[in-house]
DNA sequence: GATAAACTGGTACGAACGTATGGAACCGGG
DNA sequence: CCCGGTTCCATACGTTCGTACCAGTTTATC
């Protein structure tokens, strides 16, 4: 057992980051199987034992590298976030906003995240930084909220995150084109914040309506 | 390169349906690194050799068995959707039921399902199976509309099934507790049923309304 | 119940794996 | 600029992997 990188280099930091990259482009490439030492080293450009340099086991590094990508999307979130918007935002704009969000992201990319929230159901290490990052997302549905005038939008963001991430999974499958993905996925934001903004006791009567409608 | 099998025998079929079981299992337990060759003939109490008697790589061995499991998956569903119910059935009990069965399976289960969703991404065999299931889900949704009194549900099924898929994935974060995630679902299922009874006119007024009223 | 085909399972092999080692190369603090 | 510790990397070891082999056994078919 060699003792453990210290760090106290830049350049070794520099390269440790640079086999994390590698890590995760290989995940992204072929799943957690695709991840060795040897792999992520050669994608690297490094030599073979510097993987186990910079990590104790390869399941650190797995750990490492997804964690760090997370946490950098968390903070792209965060980012977003601050962004300044002119004054007049209407629910369509941020609608349109949070769509061209998602779909920028290619499915590609979308599918490390999806897979790093479902491996923290197995690894505990991950599930913080897998509930920060959704905490993130829905910061940032309940500051969109706010700028179209919902203030108190706790509730609904965290149904626009499930949404969103649903969107996400399912575009996975390719069961419907991307397109139709995007229209649906603005098109429940939709109803979901009028439903909000209309209030509890309009749906449940709009409900009632419908029962007896129905007989 | 040995003959392929050709399950003329009974027994043959069996086993290789224990060993596709032994592999489910296996991917649950450990995602798709746990699955080996001797792996899963250990775990379904086979001689080693027996594995590859039946599949050609170990790549076909798991997508079968994630294949295997979501066609499983699919037809409960299906079974799910014509299931009877007393004549009366309100949009609560519909919600109650679609959030007792996500509820019932557990994390554990569900999550199998999303990272075979997942999979398909990078594995084309599996996107037909995956896109069916999900299809399977938006029929069940669809059905259970058409209790409550919605006929033309087709786009809103879609967006409750993106709901459903969000809300299994958050889950698996452990953001929520379980209960919550559960509230989360079932009102915000009401809101967008609530909303598509309601129809696109009042929804878009209620939009402007909004915007209105924060100027 | 005989026979050909299919299945079984002990065994084996090369490749790739995770990990360890130790001297050479390198860098940052003095 | 020099020294001590840090980092680098060629190499190696034991393990486990995927896959192949084939003599022996069991099965479906007639």
């Amino acid at each position: 057992m060699g003792t453990k990188a210290q760090l106290t280099q830049n350049r070794s930091r520099v390269r440790r980051d640079e086999l994390l990259a590698a890590a995760i482009e290989l995940f992204a490439e072929g799943g957690s199987r695709a991840i060795t030492h040897r792999a992520v080293a050669a994608r690297a450009g490094l030599p073979p034992a510097s993987t186990t340099y910079y990590f104790e086991t390869i399941d650190d590094l797995i750990r490492e590298a997804l964690g760090a990508h997370v946490e950098q999307w968390t903070t792209d979130l965060t980012t977003l976030t601050n962004v300044e918007f002119e004054a007049d935002v209407s629910i369509d704009d941020a609608a349109a906003f949070v769509t061209a969000v998602f779909a920028a992201r290619g499915p590609e990319v979308a599918a490390l995240e999806l897979s790093i929230y479902l491996a923290a159901a197995r690894v505990p290490e991950l599930r913080d930084n897998a509930a920060e990052a959704l905490g993130a997302l829905e910061t940032l549905a309940v500051a969109m909220l706010e700028r179209v005038g919902v203030e108190d939008g706790a509730v609904l963001a965290a149904a626009i995150v499930a949404l969103i991430a649903g969107t996400a999974l399912r575009r996975q499958s390719g069961q419907y084109p991307e397109r139709t993905e995007a229209l649906l996925l603005s098109s429940a934001i939709r109803d979901l914040v009028a439903a909000h903004v209309l209030g509890a006791e309009t749906v449940d009567r709009t409900l009632a309506e419908l029962r007896k409608a129905k007989a």
